[in-house]
DNA sequence: AAATGTGAAGGGATTCACAGCG
DNA sequence: CGCTGTGAATCCCTTCACATTT
């Protein structure tokens, strides 16, 4: 039993356990939609395609939220793992780029749940700007500092051109954006301070040449214990 | 030296390795259209941001290939790179769901770059099927088994819903695709010796927040070894 | 009896630091 | 002298295994 729960959750928490919440937060509200309320972190980590220990500890991290014998309750859970990652805070986006990938996010179920909010869309396009993109008004990418600032934007996302990429980050920045998803084949300079995830479709495609060329090699068929039917899953390791 | 080069260019490759060489790939790509002839692992690991002791040993599990005292030669360089990673080879692609996102795809440069070259589409929606893009016909995804075949498909591309991606998965396994990028939320339940990459922009905005929410917390502002104006990136960790 | 939470072990990848080579 | 290639150290994450709790 831990005195000072506040003392845990302030312990740093390790890239991998951050990348595999979302994870959680999915199954779990799948879970919820289905009237599960009860879930043990075997069944839990299988839903996950992970190790039970492994989502036990990552759990762990964040205080203690089972019941030794009988497992998590599923909402209580949820409410935990929604709590971490902040889901339950407004968080406007702007989207710059507004080709086919930025409508694609635009539209995506995902940029529209939690507390993820389209707030700002810009362009430099001028057959573009000015035009409405799902109720918003496209702006001209010159605009975007003040367009930021006005709808308290606090997460920026890059679906331009690889040319332009590093300008817009630079715009973002200089409005006070320090988290950014870039989706531009560019290694952004940017200060320090800012988190950047980079999201690099093309790498992905190479990442599967280099495995489907070497079948043998990679982490191809590890034929674990006894685990068949189960896929090779290389998940931006 | 090493006396037996394909000993050594068969070893298992390490996850994180194979997932920074299109980073190589492309630096040394936008080298050679500068006319740079010639780059240092410092060099080389500063533009894409990694540690220079690292790159060359990502470098060395592929044979050695610098010379001491001088560093790379980038064409030759980029060509081990470009075969290490397959990209000299034809790779047919198939694209299952032609939304927003699946158009961004068609279009993007990345999945038009190396070998990789889009051979078949397919959708359920009567409105898409059999209209073209790209000067490819779409067909209906009953018949994806029959055109990845025909089309000698080795990779597919899932940008369906989230609900019917598991279908998707199984035709596209049963075509004998089995590499897969996988656009959709689910963890997809597919046969041993079937490699999946996720991609999960949801999950990547979730992992922003976190961070954002904890700027002490997670690996936000390192303050480095006097290593300012340098930007914390979170790349698929 | 069953399943959590975690100390400890194990396994990899990163980074240091330097021998060796051009 | 400068830079590569790599043994060795370090760091971090995963996984085992079990004491603990309900």
């Amino acid at each position: 039993m831990l005195r000072d729960e506040s003392a845990r959750s302030r312990r740093r928490i390790p890239g991998p356990t951050v990348a595999r919440l979302p994870l959680y937060h999915r199954a779990l509200s799948v879970m919820v939609e289905r009237g599960i309320t009860h879930v043990s972190s075997s069944e839990l980590a299988g839903v996950v395609g992970v190790n039970p220990a492994t989502l036990r500890r990552d759990l762990s991290r964040f205080g203690t939220y089972g019941t030794r014998g009988t497992g998590y309750e599923v909402p209580h859970l949820l409410a935990r793992v929604d709590g971490a990652l902040a889901l339950d805070l407004d968080w406007p986006v702007a989207i710059v780029g507004i080709g086919n990938l930025g409508q694609a996010l635009i539209h995506s179920r995902g940029f529209r749940s939690g507390g993820f909010r389209v707030a700002v869309l810009a362009d430099v396009d001028p057959a573009v700007v000015g035009t409405m993109r799902d109720g918003i008004v496209v702006e001209h990418a010159e605009r975007l500092p003040e367009a930021c600032v006005r709808e308290k934007v606090r997460i920026g996302v890059i679906t331009t051109p690889a040319s332009a990429s590093q300008s817009v980050a630079e715009n973002l920045v200089a409005a006070g954006v320090h988290s950014i998803l870039n989706f531009a084949p560019v290694v952004l300079a940017l200060p320090a301070g800012v988190t950047v995830r980079q999201v690099d479709l093309a790498a992905e495609l190479q990442v599967l040449a280099f495995y489907h060329s070497r079948p043998a090699g990679g982490a191809v068929v590890p034929e674990a214990k006894g685990e068949a039917g189960t896929a090779t899953i290389e998940i931006s390791s």
